[in-house]
DNA sequence: CGTATTTATTTAACATGTTATCTAATTGGC
DNA sequence: GCCAATTAGATAACATGTTAAATAAATACG
């Protein structure tokens, strides 16, 4: 699968930096969406970082073991859990993200960004189009 | 990431269909490609289908427990495990092959034939610049 | 010929993906 | 208020991805 190369031969760009401090790609993902917001749910965590609520469970357990993140629950809603960077996981945001930059400038240089930016707009809308299709399965009977 | 949507979305379709036949995308993936050689060393096997020898070595077991494929080693070359289809996996190919079809087609229809190819080939044009680059790092006085 | 180095494959350890199930809290209807 | 159905998260079980190390056969080299 073209895509499935594609996504490696762009982790391999990042992936040896983020070990370098002991973080996985998707770790990665979800401490840099706690950036964009004060506070998350686990769902909403979930959504934006795109990682199933089974993987993130075990994400977030390693992260508030390492004290990257503090987890408290809602008042209005004890189901929910409420996520949020603690100063060591912004600290270390703080140190990753211009390494990160700079890759993802050289993949921008390597590739060209109009080009990327077109092929970005490719992936989403073949996205979108497969994912509003399954739908109609659950009503066969539609007009075709 | 945008890939890794597209490649859940794509994946989405086959997945189902795959599952009614106890299979995974990847063990999909191997026995498609035994289709395409009488047979086949592991180590081909796993570039050609794009899994890690450590998975592939895994999957090999399964499908050979299963059945669904023969395993002999290589008189010149006694490290060498060469893998062909079985009976039962050609069958069971077989059966599947012309639903993965569908699939396609349908894939090919919801997006269209030609922005299909001209992502492939971005895909592709994609891949190939990042993993040329990663080599200069074991040259880095090179002419840049 | 004998040993050091490569090469093909496997195994181990840990993290994630997928599917299913579980628990606990909330909501809806009565 | 009580109970069924829903919802948010967590857990379990199994397969795969990633990295490192182990095993075993082949090759290189003195």
């Amino acid at each position: 699968m073209a895509l499935l190369r594609a996504r490696e031969a762009v982790m391999g760009r990042f992936r040896p930096m983020l070990r370098d401090h002991d973080l996985t790609e998707q770790q990665w993902r979800v401490l840099r969406a706690l950036t964009t917001a004060p506070e998350m749910r686990a769902g909403q965590l979930a959504s934006v970082s795109f990682i199933s609520m089974p993987s993130l469970s075990r994400i977030l357990r390693i992260l508030d073991d390492r004290g990257l993140i503090l987890r408290r629950n809602e008042a209005t809603d004890l189901r929910a859990s409420l996520i949020s960077l603690a100063d060591d996981g912004a600290a270390l945001i703080a140190r990753i993200a211009p390494l990160s930059e700079a890759h993802y400038g050289e993949i921008t240089d390597a590739y060209g960004p109009e080009a990327l930016e077109t092929l970005y707009r490719m992936l989403e809308d073949l996205t979108e189009r497969l994912e509003v299709r399954p739908a109609e399965r659950d009503d066969p009977g539609a007009t075709t």
